[in-house]
DNA sequence: GTCTATAGACAGATAGAC
DNA sequence: GTCTATCTGTCTATAGAC
């Protein structure tokens, strides 16, 4: 602890980020102005760039971050098990671990077009990691892989909860996560 | 035939609306300058003017005449028969028409939050009569309906096709179509 | 009906004081 | 580490010539 106490520098970088976060989900990258960020942290325009060297680089990490964090979760749950069980286990992971952060999940497929290229086609590799995590399941479920269709459709409609799921509304949780573990598990079956 | 043929103003209207379409379906309306939308059609930016009186206007107009479009040609095909061949008849009247429109589509659902909330209130009316469409359907065919959640789920399935489908693809729009049928019909089946 | 020119607001990013 | 001030560029929309 030998850090000044006064300094809150290790308070305002994490602060930039949650309020681009929310801003940019609530209108979008392309409208929100650094300095609205800025007012939002509680500081001026110009204090945001000791914390990014710009705009750009402030939406690659906000979708960087949400990516990495997808695939390291799920390598920390990664279940055993018969194929089936563990397609059961991949739509609750995924509802789950969506429904509990709405807005970085929001951030990262409505905002891939204002990417560079190259923070586009990083961002596109993770996506694309992520979808062969489903595609492996399906696959030894003996759902018919013979093209990415079936994967694509299971990941729409699961991602799609994210459109209109609120916290503390009818359906708990739990309740949502099983009817579409049943959803899917009908969909798949019986496909090949 | 009274009128002057030397006028090209009948033709740079929609010329305007093609381009927008084009331009916000790739860009994003807040990422497209009036100006672009100009030199795509091939005239000064206040010649625009003649043409919408704004640029909100522009978006409403596309996801209005998309919406109501949508709902007249459903309209038009409102199969009869039994429940589960309506079903059928939705899914791939759907994927057919989206196909045909990927921008309009894409626009529709990306650039909601763009809207004045007066605007948003009548494209949300008129996507919300479209769901009670299926809503409607699925009722008849017995699906568990106690909520809006299989809809919904089926809806977000089949527009997912838009995020990958380019014409012209290794798969052909009859046997995507087929597949979904599939799909949908195993997912709803047997759900109450 | 389209042009040029421009008003007026606002953007991202930087410089230098404190 | 944050401020104020500002540079430079771009935006939507309008005015008035042709």
């Amino acid at each position: 602890m030998a850090r000044k106490s006064g300094s809150s520098s290790e308070k305002t970088g994490p602060l930039v980020r949650v309020a681009a976060l929310r801003l940019f989900a609530r209108d979008g990258y392309a409208a929100v102005p650094m300095r609205q960020i800025a007012a939002e942290v509680g500081v001026q325009a110009g204090a945001l760039y000791r914390y990014t060297p710009d705009k750009q680089s402030l939406l690659f990490e906000l979708m960087h971050f949400h990516m990495e964090e997808l695939l390291a979760a799920w390598h920390e749950v990664r279940p055993d098990g018969l194929p089936l069980d563990r397609l059961d286990a991949f739509v609750r992971f995924h509802i789950y671990h969506h429904m509990d952060r709405a807005e970085a999940v929001f951030i990262s497929y409505m905002e891939l077009r204002n990417l560079t290229p190259e923070n586009f086609v990083v961002i596109e590799g993770m996506r694309a990691e992520y979808e062969r995590v489903l595609e492996d399941i399906l696959v030894e479920c003996g759902a018919d892989t013979s093209d990415k269709l079936t994967t694509l459709a299971v990941l729409a409609m699961l991602t799609g909860v994210n459109t209109w799921y609120r916290e503390g509304g009818r359906l708990k949780r739990a309740a949502i996560a099983e009817r579409y573990v049943g959803m899917v598990r009908r969909l798949v079956k019986g496909s090949p």
